[in-house]
DNA sequence: CTGTTAGCGCTTTCAT
DNA sequence: ATGAAAGCGCTAACAG
């Protein structure tokens, strides 16, 4: 119920003046050994910790990054959180999180409030604004951005190749002897979605198959959306006999409307997602699927954070996308 | 790149005092529209926006609040979070997470650290330290915690019927017709799990079914854990037509490791889960499962804290666990 | 209605 | 090696 103690009541207590205890707790200088100790004592016995309010006022750093994700509770985002929570640990820097609900116009309300708050730098997941935005605000705080390239002094991207992915998923089922393979794409002018389709569509045209655009349905990224895709496709008639969800989530949500309709996974259509989930090992049965280094993406992304705030450069790179191999996808009959 | 404007700034611009501009700001006192005029023009010009660490050491109030999870990518937490979030939305406070990792001894370095940042207030959930810790880290800042009782002015508890939950599941598969009933619980010392324990081994006693302790197999409330648990009942050839999972990912493992011997599930065994997870009604086939409202949890967890911020009583309750029946328990043949 | 003044708690010259 | 003093950007009396 005290009111918190502070370095001038700890000064007072260790008979000795502010500057002195400040200097210990920041080992800026050098102190005889008996005012440490008289200090440190002081410290333990008012079990004092510096006001960070006031350290980041005076020095012009909050300790503290913002994060942007569009969705706070989502396994994809989550997972890339898990890297930067493990990067941020034991570097003094704590993390803000706040949701751009994959809102151009609320993502950059949420940039201005983490900027009033004076994070020391941002990292954006997934953004919806421009480029031109993100370098207006890098000249501010440095921000990395994951889904786009940008390499600015001060503001960095890390794309994935989204492109590729695709292609490996498709050239799977490709292999393993489909050659009618319907796709469950994302929402319209969603750019990661365009750049699976171009995947999709240059597995199938090395394969000699032409892309039927009666087998490409609209999703949204979520279970419901590749439910009704698939379905909208089943109620059309079309005749495929393997799928390429542009999400995990998609896969998800195809998967429950085949077993409503009695569709056997794999042995009677193949499945396969993107993203590899932390459930999706454990999905019934397990997903296929195209590996996003999520969790890198976050450590990497909070590493480069942390160089640029620090002015120095970064030349990390993510690791590819890989295909996982797992049991809804099997040879066609 | 310029640094950023100041209130001090601002004002000289407008040609008033420092304090006008704070006036209008916080809308503090009257001010003469002229002067609101200029101030606001000056405002949009420099694109203001006050350094909230100033404010926060002046007032003596971050905006901030901390929250305490204990795993920072689990769909239980997220779920929680979701609530958290959306509460926060529209109040000016922003949060910082912090996770504790199921550990009492990082719990209380996290939550000092936390306070260090002048968080006004702190959510916990699932935290593992004692009540005594959150009474006395109370003295400092209000807390309310999921998973436990509490009424004092600046700490609050939210507790979830653990034991009804698992009553609920059970006595659902009795109703069904399940005698042989296994239950995958949580980790040894683990109080959910030992609450929800009661709860199967009641709804077992009110049926005159005896609690035979060969069907009950530990996991560790992920789903390898549940999958393993299961693998081990089957392994000393246990009976069962029922496996009640003590929560939704040990269910997801049970699941799987009934694909992989080939039973049917609801089938040949049925299975209910508990917490329902968003993506329990993904799951294949969708999981019958006890409801907590994690939504609900985060939501009024902020709301009650926030009140106690401002100095308020609170004397809302979470709503009750509830039963949601969806196709993975049928009627013993 | 508005300006002047005194800090919030800390760090950092500048002396000594 | 240590203390005195100034000030980070803002707000809140206190005058007027």
């Amino acid at each position: 119920m005290s009111a918190p103690s502070t370095l001038i009541d700890v000064a007072r207590m260790a008979g000795v003046s502010p500057s002195t205890v400040s200097r210990i707790l920041n080992g800026t200088a050098k102190v005889s050994d008996d005012k440490r100790i008289a200090v440190q004592a002081a410290i333990e016995k008012m079990n004092f910790a510096p006001n960070q309010m006031a350290q980041g006022l005076k020095k012009g750093r909050s300790m503290t990054i913002g994060i942007v994700v569009q969705d706070i509770s989502s396994p994809f985002f989550d997972e890339t959180l898990r890297g930067v929570d493990d990067s941020l640990k034991g570097t003094g820097f704590a993390s803000v999180i706040v949701s751009g609900h994959w809102n151009a116009e609320e993502e950059v309300q949420r940039i201005r409030l983490l900027l009033a708050r004076k994070v020391d730098g941002i990292i954006l997941l997934s953004g919806r604004i421009s480029d031109e935005d993100i370098l207006r605000f890098a000249g501010t705080r440095p921000i990395v951005s994951t889904g786009r390239e940008l390499h600015t002094a001060s503001a960095l991207g890390f794309k994935l190749d989204n492109e590729n992915g695709a292609y490996l998923a498709v050239r799977h089922l490709i292999d393993l002897g489909h050659r009618r393979i319907a796709f469950v794409t994302g929402p319209a002018n969603n750019n990661d979605a365009a750049e699976r389709m171009a995947g999709y569509a240059r597995a199938l045209a090395e394969a000699g198959i032409e892309v039927n655009m009666n087998l490409v349905a609209e999703g949204d990224f979520h279970e419901a959306g590749g439910m009704q895709a698939l379905n909208r496709l089943f109620e059309t008639n079309q005749q495929f006999t393997a799928v390429f969800a542009a999400n995990d989530l998609s896969a998800y949500g195809a998967r429950l409307c085949m077993y409503r309709k009695g569709i056997r996974v794999p042995d009677d259509i193949s499945l396969i997602g993107f993203d590899d989930l932390p459930g999706s090992e454990y999905t019934t049965p397990p997903l296929t699927t195209v590996r996003q280094p999520l969790y890198d993406m976050g450590r990497i992304a909070t590493q480069a954070l942390l160089r640029l705030i620090d002015g120095g450069t970064v030349t990390d790179q993510i690791p590819p996308v890989e295909l996982v191999v797992r049991e809804t996808t099997r040879r066609v009959r």
